[in-house]
DNA sequence: GCATGTATTCGACATTTGTAGAATTAATCA
DNA sequence: TGATTAATTCTACAAATGTCGAATACATGC
């Protein structure tokens, strides 16, 4: 599966994947074991939960694998902002017909930021005006 | 189930979930037959569809229902605007460590809004800011 | 009162996700 | 080389979701 195909059709993650994806993004490439471990607190997912989860992520190719002997290292190959746009498209489709300023402005009404928050977004939205 | 209760507990709308919900806030209350048929276009729905699926919202407290002789009249028990919140925060705690604002931040980045799209945010923050 | 059309109820089956134990295999150290 | 440790594979099972068809129950015009 190449990757632009994959950016395209990966529907979403679910929260398990989430926090797998996560440790996978800190680490760059690690073994099941140490996802496991990295996430003991958080979760207290068995190994073989961890496991078996990630193996379903290889299949449907949000990782890859590479082995040294006994050993597999998995990888993610979907970038950290794919999948933040990925997630936010999906509901801005579902929830705001597909439109991002009326989610925005959904968060904006109701979200009660901060002054300083606002400040914030104004200082961004000047960034990314030019 | 009281009102808040649903409004904290309710996890999300399905996708499934949401096109019904649409229709029900569109036309305050009505049958499952109704929602079948205004749906007919977008899904393809046959009416068990619908109609096991709005059973399953009932129980889940999404909708109520009221009876006239033997036909259903489902209602939303959530507003629209809650349903978006929900949404809305789900992702923002499972993508974005439940910051609203690094949310934000992530769209100004990367959905390359255009100029008039930022002129309507500028607007749409200074009018939540007083 | 009965045929007809519409609603409702039930039960079903496939897939996906969450969750994990048991069995097996491979590596290693004494 | 045999015991111990660590990883991997397999199998399972429950709950949630997507999807319906079949069997019933009702209301209503003839």
């Amino acid at each position: 599966m190449p990757d632009e195909k994959l950016r395209e059709n990966y529907s979403e993650l679910t929260d398990a994947e989430w926090a797998i994806m996560k440790v996978l993004w800190e680490k760059e490439s690690c073994t099941a074991g140490e996802v496991q471990e990295t996430l003991q607190e958080e979760r207290n997912w068995a190994y073989s939960t961890v496991k078996t989860t990630m193996d379903r992520m290889l299949k449907k190719g949000y990782l890859e694998l590479s082995k040294i002997r006994n050993l597999q290292l998995f990888k993610s190959r979907i970038s950290q902002s794919t999948a933040k746009s990925g997630e936010l498209k999906r509901i801005a489709q579902k929830a705001f017909g597909g439109g991002i300023v009326p989610m925005m402005q959904h968060l904006l009404e109701n979200e009660n930021l901060s002054k300083s928050d606002l400040d914030q977004l104004r200082k961004l939205i000047d960034d990314s005006d030019r």
